[in-house]
RNA sequence: GGGCGGGUAGCUCAGUUGGCUAGAGCAUUCGCUUUACACGCGAGAGGUCCCGGGUUCGAGUCCCGGCCUGCCCA
């Protein structure tokens, strides 16, 4: 028997291992950019999002590379130059937590104390680097596991020297540009990581708070600034004078006070003054007088800001009073519900005060050290200042909210404390609460037009928003300009609605910190001096001045040439910046012989992750990374691969990733100054969720491992579920159990794909065992013009026009990323047509005719093609045995032969027209119509499935149903009688006639025959009362389309007659 | 507060320019070891398409308002 060794189930893991190194063998996956260059072939290029080397891919990851898998090896097979680039992130923070802490757990120096240590840092990233290389060799099997067709030759890492080499070039052609520049500002600080981050690695979570009322004592200024005892009270009645609204009520001689609503309390230490909104009553009388911190001391001034809201009520006014007042045409601000009208302004701790410090010139008194505990070391200088705070010094954040309040409390300074539930910044990689901080960073402009006008201007015109379009009239892509390279509205988002996100991403834009106080990552490629002695000429420099002429000890005037300088003013000296082009160690050397050091921080893992279109292409020296990676056509890939064909990614990586990577591939690939888009199409998919929708997570222990839905069920089984489950529109639930036996998550979602699996595997096995014995040497379909279609059977004839009708539907699916629609069009072909109907109709006549066992051949190996993309291993598995059936072909159905002998690089799939044979289709519907009426009856009078029953067929049936005659025999189990039948038999309507069927039993049973008949007679009375009633309606004859009203009357006078042919059946009454 | 989704059978979801009696898988009921498959075969039952208005001959689909729910941004 041909289907010898085909088991009677798919079991995956017999094949799995060896149908991948047979592509392995083939080199079925290797791209060769000379077939682009040359012409011979389109280029199709997918870069994987380089998975984090953090941990083991999750189902997530599962998803994104099955989508990017079935794009690739679709377009592989349609004659597409096909390169999928392979590779890993470094992940900066994330990977830098994960080994802290593991090397903590295993009781062995973490960062905490290797820190300040000889060699501390290098022994630190040994230990990283030993883990990337474990996770990256994990990451990289379970891709393989699960069928990812990869160059795996071309397989890249965010950190290898190539991209290294990339990293540092970019660096210093933006720095040379103007475009990377160093700023003192409030970052976003990690305490926990101790690290500075991007605003869009910051997320927002609500955490159950409280706004605290404290009051801060008024004083007059003191008359001798330097003495803090020196300030004077002011008292109630003192401000009554003033006219200041309520004064009068509070007790005339005691200390007057403000009050302040904070959610900070601890950030009181570094306060430089208190604000209040010039509209505000209250502000007149406060002119000229200060404020002085309790405990600390410090007399800071009342200065007036438009920025701080009015609250609701005034302490002297009724309700009523406050209503009047308001304005009712401007919506009630959220917070004036919380406002007191004063606001403490903490310059250092908050990006909005640090604003107004800039507006009002005022102190920036920084009161934290890096890991958040309360210090004045970092900028305060408490005794320098003579301030107070020692109670506070070295108090964590939390520890110091207790206790300033504590103490406020026990000064009666506390008025209340209101609880509030608001959103605070979390690291989106530690999980740790941000804290605005003061410090000194590298910035990319990103708001430069060369960066951010070039990404806007990158969307496809039709994408783009009518508000954002007036409101950045640059942003409007150059029409007209374009040259070869030019990216200009040249990208797309699929579903477009992504489109939103990515522009208002860019309207909403500030610059981009990305110095990181990391050890694992690219260090920083600046060497800084900051003591840099003044030149004669350079004495009155006032204000930060890039570009000044400053002569560096020791580099010769080539070599400073080749660096790109940076220099502001420090105290009594300058401060140079001299940024380094990749691969002249001799100059860093030097630089650090006349005093220079470099930058101690690294690049955002994200900078790399943006130069990846780049990078992974051999960018900016492709012979150098052909001579690091032994690749010889590197120097090519670049020209034949971008921009590349799509990008697949989550929805949350819009911001992170995909908008840096437009912005840097335009930028370095620019030769008319607008480069190439690095993607043609960007694909956002699914996220997946557990059954409560909830994310996967391992803290809710709620994720599945993909390895373990491969052992249990196959990798293809996981694929097919997760592309079936793939719309445009939801996001993607996935219930999860937990399997008693082996402990592991698991999904019975994942049943639909093994069952697939397994429908595939044995329909091909009875195929297989219908077919010839496989001859040596056979490749695809055999020699020959080919079978003319219209020469084969009514079911051969009807499934070619079914496969045909499928590829076109696979077609469009997949070119318009519609996922689930491809699934659900293989299901139906595989399952619906070609299982349920055409295998069935085929039993009784395949074993003896050639024709047929070619046409059937022909179609399972069609259906192995096309299903090839989403169940790579199965198909592979089951195309071996059927490439070597040697069969003539059928005409107008092209199946290629595979370039490297594999289904993997075979032909997709080309049909002729001519396959849609409309008479046939119509034709074997009438057979399935009359087939499923006959086993209606069968089912509803409970006749022996084996039983062959009398179908009473007239000659106008025989002559309609032709030659399908054994068809209807074999399918709905009947034997054609003529004449009427004698004693109880069963009628039914078909084609508006009355037929009967007889030998259903020994007897049959008169009374179920008649309820039988009753229940279908009020199903057509009903529809035959609906179609009446629009067909009554005039508005319906008179506007809708002609052609729907004739097929309503139609269908009317069908269902009409045919419950006449059941009333006759009736009256009959047998 | 702004933006984007979702609400259709017990469950998970399709339903493309408005047009047959609203579909699939799972679960469920009945019957089956029918010479590929019980991970299967045949037949069935199961729906106020979230609610209220509107446009239309005709609305799950389009418009307006509301309710519930998820995500992103501020």
């Amino acid at each position: 028997m041909p289907s010898e060794g085909l088991s009677k189930a798919y079991r995956p893991e017999e094949h799995e291992g060896r149908i991948w190194q047979r592509w392995i063998d083939a080199d079925a996956f290797h791209a060769d950019p000379s077939r682009v260059i040359s012409g011979q072939a389109k280029p199709y290029c997918i870069l994987i999002p380089p998975p984090n080397v953090t941990a083991a891919l999750h189902l997530g990851h599962a998803l994104n590379n099955t989508l990017q898998d079935v794009l690739v090896r679709a377009h592989r097979m349609m004659g597409f130059e096909t390169l999928w680039m392979p590779g890993t992130d470094h992940a900066g923070i994330a990977t830098q937590t994960v080994v802290d802490k593991r090397l903590q757990a295993e009781g062995k120096p973490g960062i905490a104390q290797l820190r300040g240590l000889d060699g501390g840092r290098e022994q630190f990233i040994e230990k990283v680097q030993a883990f990337k290389d474990e996770y990256e060799g994990r990451i990289t099997d379970q891709l393989k596991a699960m069928g990812c067709s990869c160059d795996w030759r071309r397989q890249r890492f965010t950190m290898d020297p190539v991209c290294a080499r990339a990293v540092r070039e970019a660096f210093f052609r933006l720095f040379q540009a103007g475009l990377i520049e160093r700023g003192k500002r409030l970052v976003n600080w990690d305490p926990v990581s101790q690290t500075a981050l991007a605003d869009d690695e910051v997320e927002m979570k609500e955490v159950d708070g409280a706004f605290y009322y404290m009051r801060y004592p008024l004083v007059h200024p003191p008359v001798n600034a330097q003495d803090l005892m020196d300030a004077q009270e002011v008292t109630w009645s003192e401000l009554a004078a003033k006219g200041y609204p309520g004064a009068h009520e509070m007790p005339e001689e005691e200390p007057a006070w403000v009050t302040v609503a904070t959610t900070r309390p601890e950030t009181y230490l570094g306060d430089t003054a208190v604000a209040v909104n010039p509209k505000d009553p209250r502000a007149r009388a406060l002119a000229g007088l200060k404020v002085q911190l309790p405990i600390v001391g410090r007399i800071i001034p009342i200065i007036e800001d438009e920025y701080v809201v009015l609250p609701l009520r005034y302490p002297w006014e009724t309700e009523e009073q406050a209503e009047m007042r308001r304005d009712d045409d401007e919506p009630i601000d959220a917070k004036a519900l919380f406002a007191t009208g004063f606001l403490k302004v903490t310059p250092a701790h908050d990006p909005n005060d640090w604003e107004i410090g800039r507006r009002h010139g005022l102190d920036v008194i920084n009161v934290m050290a890096p890991d958040g505990s309360i210090s004045d070391d970092y900028g305060w200088n408490a005794a320098a200042r003579r301030e107070e705070g020692h109670i506070f010094f070295g108090k964590s954040r939390e520890e110091a909210r207790k206790l300033v309040v504590k103490e406020f409390k026990a000064r009666r300074l506390l008025e209340q404390v209101k609880p509030h539930r608001h959103s605070v910044g979390h690291s989106y990689r530690s999980h740790a609460m941000i804290e605005p901080y003061l410090s000194d960073q590298w910035y990319v402009k990103v708001t430069d037009d060369r960066l951010r006008g070039r990404a806007q201007r990158a969307l496809r015109v039709d994408q783009r928003s009518e508000e954002s379009l007036r409101a950045w009239p640059e942003s409007r892509p150059k029409v007209g300009a374009s040259s070869a390279d030019s990216g200009e509205a040249s990208m797309s988002f699929y579903p477009a609605r992504y489109a939103r996100t990515y522009e208002s991403w860019h309207d909403n834009l500030r610059d981009w910190c990305i110095s990181r106080q990391l050890w694992w990552g690219h260090r920083i490629p600046v060497w800084s001096n900051s003591a840099f002695p003044l030149g004669p000429d350079q004495a009155r420099l006032d204000s930060r001045a890039w570009g000044v002429p400053v002569k560096i000890p020791g580099l010769s005037d080539a070599e400073q040439a080749r660096c790109a300088l940076q220099v502001e003013p420090g105290p009594g000296a300058l401060v140079v910046h001299v940024a380094v082009p990749p691969e002249v160690p001799e100059i860093e050397k030097k630089l650090e012989q006349a005093g220079f050091v470099q930058d101690p921080d690294v690049l955002d893992t994200w900078f790399s992750s943006a130069l990846w279109p780049l990078s992974t292409m051999g960018w900016p020296d492709a012979d150098a990374a052909a001579s690091d990676t032994g690749i010889d056509d590197f120097p090519a890939l670049l020209d034949a691969f971008n921009p590349t064909s799509v990008l697949c990614t989550a929805r949350e990586i819009i911001t992170l990733w995909v908008s840096r990577m437009v912005m840097f591939n335009r930028f370095f690939l620019g030769t008319s100054g607008s480069g190439p888009v690095p993607f043609k199409d960007v694909f956002i998919h699914a996220m997946i969720q557990d059954g409560e929708g909830r994310k996967m997570s391992k803290s809710l222990g709620n994720g599945v491992d993909p390895l373990d839905i491969i052992h249990t069920h196959g990798a293809d089984a996981m694929r097919f579920t997760l592309v079936q489950m793939t719309t445009q529109t939801q996001d993607v639930r996935m219930p999860v159990e937990r399997d008693e036996r082996t402990g592991k998550n698991t999904s019975p979602k994942f049943d639909i794909g093994r069952n697939f699996c397994n429908k595939l595997w044995n329909a091909a096995r009875f195929a297989l065992s219908n077919l010839p014995e496989p001859g040596i040497g056979a490749h695809g379909a055999g020699e020959g013009v080919g079978i003319e279609p219209t020469s084969l059977s009514l079911a051969d004839r009807w499934m070619l026009a079914r496969l045909a009708e499928a590829t076109e539907q696979a077609t469009q699916a997949i070119a318009g990323y519609q996922f689930n629609v491809y699934a659900q069009a293989m299901y139906d072909l595989l399952w619906r047509d070609f299982c349920d109907w055409y295998l069935e109709a085929i039993k009784p006549t395949v074993k003896s005719s050639p024709a047929q066992q070619a046409c059937l051949r022909a179609v399972l190996d069609a259906i192995l093609r096309l299903l090839h993309p989403i169940a790579p291993f199965i198909s592979e598995a089951i195309y071996e045995k059927v490439r070597e059936i040697a069969l003539p072909p059928i005409a107008g159905l092209d199946l290629a032969p595979g370039r490297k002998g594999v289904l993997a690089t075979a032909g997709w799939p080309r049909v002729d027209a001519c396959l849609r044979d409309a008479a046939a289709v119509e034709q074997f519907e009438r057979v399935r119509t009359l087939v499923s009426s006959i086993r209606e009856v069968r089912a509803q009078h409970q006749v022996q499935p084996k039983r062959t029953i009398t179908l009473h067929a007239d000659a106008g049936l025989l002559g309609q149903i032709g030659p399908a005659r054994a068809l209807v025999e074999t399918l709905a189990g009947v034997a054609m009688g003529d004449g009427s039948p004698d004693g109880v038999s069963a009628a039914f309507a078909f084609d508006q006639r009355e037929y009967r069927l007889s030998n259903l039993a020994e007897a049959v049973d008169a009374g179920a025959e008649r309820e039988r008949l009753s229940r279908e007679l009020d199903a057509l009375d009903r529809s035959i009362f609906a179609l009446e009633k629009r067909l009554q309606n005039p508005g319906y004859t008179e506007k809708a389309p002609a052609h729907l009203v004739q097929q309503t009357r139609d269908e009317l006078s069908q269902k009409q007659r045919d419950r006449e042919a059941l009333m006759a059946a009736m009256e009959k009454g047998h």
